[in-house]
Formats: C-alpha cells, sequence, structure tokens
DNA sequence: ATTCCACCGGAACGTGTGGGAT
DNA sequence: ATCCCACACGTTCCGGTGGAAT
C-alpha cells in the first residue's frame, strides 16, 4: 500500500513535529509514578505518617499503619514521599533502615510479594520452584543477617487479601518473634473501606496500630495541585487556565481524583502536541478523556484469555444499543459462539466467574438480582463505548469469523 | 407461609507450563 | 534423574438465596 518512502516522510513529520513542539517544557512531572517536592492540601498527613516513620531514626519499630482512602487521594505519594525523606534522613545520619514498596495489585499472590521483600534486602529468589515457607525462612534469614529496620508498604492490600487471605500478613506482623537483629514494620495501603472488617481480629489490631484517612481533594484543592503541576509541566504559553480548570472539574466529579485530573492534563498535552497545535484547548482535553478511555479498555481486552473475549463478545451481541442481559443469556450465546469456531466452551461456573472478573475491569457492570420466582441471576450491561470493544476484539485473530453482524 | 427458580459463590481438585534442590 | 513447587486456567460438587408465584 505504502512505499518506504510514505512511511519514512511521515515519520519525518511526526519526529520533526515533536522536536519542534514547545507545549511541555517537563512532561515527566505530569506521569503518575512522579513524586513532587511538594504535595499541596496534604501537609497533615505528611506531619502524622512522618512523624509515626520518625522513632526509626532511633532504631525504634515504627507503629504499624494502615491507610486509607479513595483513588488518587494522595495516599501513595504521601507515603513514598515521606519514606524518601526518612530514608534520606537515615542514610545522612548513617542508619541503616530497608524500605520496600510492594504494589499487590502486580504482585497479588503471597509467594511473590516474599520475592519483592527478599530483593530489598537484596537476596535474589527463584519466581517459581521453591516452596512459599522457604522464600519465607530465606528471606528472614537474610534479613535478619542484615540487620536493621525494615519498614514495609504493602499497596493496595486488598489485593493480596482477596487472593491469599491474611496469613501472610499475620505471620510478618508477629515477626519480631523471630528476628534478633532486625525489625519490620508495616503500612498497608487501601481504598476498601470495608477491608478491615473481614481480617482476623488479631491481624486487624496489630497492622491497624495507627490507622489514616486521607479525604477526597475537592475541585478547588484539586485545581490548586493542577496549576502548580502544569506550572513545571507546560511552557507558560501553551495552556491557560481555563484548560486547568476543565480538568479539575472533570476530575472533580470523579469523588476528586488527583491522579486522573494529571492524567488527562499530560495526555491533553501530548494529542495537542500531536497535531502541531501550539496550545492546549479545552477540546483536547475532551479529546484526551476519549483517548484514555480507549487506551485502558483496549489494553485490558487485549490481554483477556479467549474465553473471556468470546464471552465479552456474546455480551456486547446481546446488550447492543444499551440493552441489558442475564448469565444463562450469556452462556447459552457463549456457547454458540463455541461451536460456531468449533473449540469446546467452558462450565458455567467458569463463565459465572469470566462476568464476574470483566465487572471487575470495568468493562462491564453486573449486578446480582433476584427475579422472584424466575431466579437468581446478574444482571449484565456493557460499561463503555461499544466501539471500543469492537474494534479491540477484532484484532484478535480467532474472533474474525464472529464478527461480521455489524 | 411456602415453594422453587436460576443462578451465585465457596472449596477442593486437575492439568499444563516453567521452574527449583539434591 | 527424581521429586517438589508456583501459578494460570479450568472442572466438579454443592450448599445457599431473594422474592414472585402459589
Amino acid at each position: 500500500m505504502s512505499t518506504d518512502n510514505d512511511v519514512s516522510a511521515v515519520l519525518d513529520k511526526v519526529f520533526s513535529q515533536i522536536l519542534k513542539s514547545n507545549i511541555f517544557i517537563n512532561r515527566e512531572v505530569l506521569r503518575p509514578d512522579y513524586i513532587p517536592d511538594e504535595l499541596p492540601h496534604r501537609e497533615e498527613q505528611i506531619a502524622k505518617l512522618g512523624s509515626i516513620l520518625a522513632p526509626s531514626l532511633r532504631g525504634y519499630r515504627p507503629s504499624n499503619v494502615f491507610i486509607y482512602g479513595l483513588t488518587g487521594t494522595g495516599k501513595t505519594a504521601v507515603t513514598k514521599y515521606v519514606i524518601k525523606k526518612l530514608y534520606n534522613k537515615a542514610v545522612e545520619l548513617g542508619l541503616d533502615i530497608i524500605h520496600c514498596y510492594i504494589n499487590t495489585r502486580q504482585d497479588d499472590t503471597t509467594y511473590r510479594v516474599i520475592l519483592r521483600l527478599a530483593e530489598c534486602t537484596n537476596l535474589r529468589l527463584p519466581f517459581t520452584g521453591i516452596s512459599t515457607a522457604e522464600a519465607y525462612r530465606r528471606f528472614l534469614r537474610a534479613l535478619d543477617s542484615r540487620g536493621g529496620i525494615m519498614i514495609v508498604v504493602l499497596d493496595e492490600i486488598d489485593f493480596l487479601i482477596k487472593r491469599q487471605g491474611d496469613e501472610l500478613l499475620y505471620r510478618l506482623t508477629r515477626s519480631g518473634d523471630e528476628l534478633h537483629n532486625s525489625k519490620i514494620s508495616i503500612i498497608g495501603i487501601t481504598n476498601d473501606l470495608k477491608l478491615v472488617e473481614d481480617l482476623d481480629p488479631r491481624v486487624r489490631s496489630s497492622l491497624g496500630e495507627i490507622e489514616m484517612v486521607f479525604p477526597p481533594y475537592n475541585a478547588i484543592q484539586l485545581e490548586d495541585i493542577l496549576k502548580r503541576r502544569a506550572k513545571m509541566a507546560f511552557n507558560p504559553n501553551a495552556i491557560d487556565n481555563s484548560v486547568i480548570s476543565l480538568c479539575a472539574a472533570l476530575a472533580a466529579r470523579e469523588h476528586g481524583d488527583a491522579r486522573r485530573a494529571l492524567d488527562l492534563l499530560r495526555v491533553a498535552g501530548e494529542i495537542a502536541e500531536r497535531e502541531g497545535s501550539t496550545v492546549v484547548t479545552r477540546d483536547h482535553v475532551y479529546k484526551a478523556l476519549k483517548e484514555i478511555e480507549r487506551d485502558r479498555v483496549g489494553e485490558v481486552i487485549m490481554t483477556m484469555p479467549l474465553h473471556s473475549k468470546l464471552v465479552l463478545l456474546s455480551i456486547l451481541y446481546l446488550t447492543r444499543g444499551g440493552g441489558k442481559t442475564t448469565t444463562g443469556d450469556v452462556y447459552t450465546y457463549y456457547k454458540s459462539l463455541c461451536s460456531k469456531i468449533g473449540i469446546e466452551s467452558v462450565t458455567q461456573r467458569r463463565v459465572s466467574d469470566i462476568i464476574g472478573e470483566l465487572d471487575m475491569a470495568g468493562i462491564i457492570t453486573a449486578k446480582v438480582i433476584s427475579r422472584g420466582r424466575y431466579g437468581k441471576t446478574r444482571i449484565i450491561s456493557l460499561a463503555v463505548p461499544e466501539d471500543i470493544v469492537i474494534k479491540t476484539l477484532k484484532e484478535d485473530p480467532y474472533l474474525e469469523p464472529l464478527l461480521s453482524w455489524d
């Protein structure tokens, strides 16, 4: 279709556009993992967490902490910030403090968490092969022979607990019995306020020695945060306050999620850059809104196993035009799809779990209801635009023959 | 007040893949 | 070479349940 020259010309254009663009001065500060030097409107939490962890500078084990707050309320940022400062201070004082940040959404099994813990003590463990108990023993031995205070941050801890229970937490909180030269203290972070309820009371009391709550940012605070960050990120002429306000307002609608707001700002900037515009406009923000959604959904769907995609395709078909469907109907249709492409179907039990997974991923909404005499089921509807789903599913060659009805 | 549907959802277990430790 | 291990994905078995219908 296109010659090498065409392609190279297009690339040249893209490259030169980015190179001559002066929208950003430093886009890094808008990335989600960036920790700023100042965290406005979180002074109180910083001070409190700082005072909780400070005893480690005198060789005492800090209390365990449980941190609650909705997404994008600064839990992770504040924790990382305080730990960074603490660590710097410790180095300055010649103290040995080991810090370990683990996100249990990514490392959601006991074994993988232990692996990460071991890494922080410079112990390399195989990713499979040895038993969890053995891995734990080795980690403790390595830590104890190294000595020092270890501060462990378990972010999104609800994922670990949901999958593996609180066994590891229990052992970690009681690790003092097995350690002579070192101590472990734990900071658990979650946005699931109900989490504690189904925790072993012993774990609850030791892990929640101190509890902290992060309230959501309001629209004014959000705007202030964005303005400060934008000042560092953007060329002063490339963006004006009304665009920033728009980002803040859109994010405030979603319970004051600062991460979303910053994402929005960054992606809007990138779109402006790609389009060769010299300023970021409100229109770019709206486009960013769509692009973020599209990327997220696309990413999730693309990496799903075949049967999950087939279930999703069934839901898509049965809810065309914003309708609703039920588990039984999805299963029936799903089975017909399987026979159409000549593969074996999974059981309804499994499909039920897949529906749950799709719900968790935010692709669909599934709510358990009772229809009285007509049984209990889930009513299911699509939670994202149809065209995004269709477009992504089309990329899977296995599904090709099934996507002709649109 | 009971019945009973159409599933829900917990638990234990199986299989295949990619790996130890000795 | 032999035996053990983690993990994703799936199965089998089965008790549980909200509320319309009777």
